[in-house]
DNA sequence: TTATCCTGTATTCATCTTGATTACATGTAT
DNA sequence: ATACATGTAATCAAGATGAATACAGGATAA
């Protein structure tokens, strides 16, 4: 299992959105650099732009960021696209027995370790933000062009 | 998107080996706790001797720990039914556009991220023992029958 | 030996999720 | 009106999961 691509294509839409800010990011150019279809991308853009990371308009091609870089955290980007819902990213087995004191208890003994990782996980997306993967890539680029 | 329920239904196993002790733990047995049936129960244990945390025999009834319940930690038994693979918790979309200083650079610079989260996560179940987990629903057994 | 019970393992199946693809309604601008 | 973009739905193939069944092989008791 594999958590969605849905959210590292959200982060590539971002990052390149903002790096092509003097152009027009279409859901077209966007879905040529992610390697993948307009459709597909303009689903995404949908869910970014209800979250508040990006603007759109209908019939007018191009996205912009509709925050500073620096205050998107891949976090953000996580739960615009809906990829693990809350408290859910570990699946529990349905119906243990109750009959069992393993099964009647099991499920509410492990629950807050499962949550305590699944929120150690978020923690740390909530701490890298889209400037930080752009100054990455901006790097990247100027060091293989020596 | 979840992560399988081989791992929760794993320490499902583990936890009544163990309060199970005196008793018999078979397939069947344990199916009936956890409410599936004896053949993912089997596919699961072999899993679980695989990595050397319990020890069965082919004709031989029930299961016994491999190692003291303390020692045993949740990361264990998440590595051992292999519900995620090694920096792979995330998925990547495939063959981002070459021509595009985001698309030849974006999974270099996020996956750094991804691993560190991924990572977090992992030391958080490695840090809850199976131990823990039999004396909380110990513990809340005594509660209930008051 | 024979019968019985268990583990180990493979196969099949329905269900679900993902991402690709197509299509089309709606909005904007020239 | 035409052209082009977004928004959104529908369909499809592929892969993963867990249920179910079957059976080979090991262990034990009569």
């Amino acid at each position: 299992m594999s958590i969605s691509s849905r959210f590292t294509v959200g982060v590539h839409i971002l990052t390149l959105i903002e790096l092509n800010k003097d152009g027009i990011s279409s859901s077209e150019f966007l879905a040529g650099s992610v390697n993948t279809n307009p459709s597909l991308v303009r689903k995404i853009m949908g869910m970014l732009k209800k979250a508040g990371l990006i603007e759109v308009q209908p019939g007018i091609a191009g996205a912009k960021l509709a925050k500073e870089p620096a205050t998107i955290s891949l976090l953000d980007v996580y739960k615009a696209v809906d990829v693990v819902k809350e408290k859910e990213l570990f699946s529990l087995h349905d119906n243990p027995h109750p009959d069992c004191p393993v099964g009647r208890n099991i499920q509410d003994s492990i629950t807050p370790f499962l949550s305590a990782a699944q929120f150690a996980l978020e923690k740390v997306l909530g701490n890298v933000t889209i400037e930080e993967v752009i100054k990455d890539i901006v790097e990247k680029e100027n060091n293989s062009s020596l």
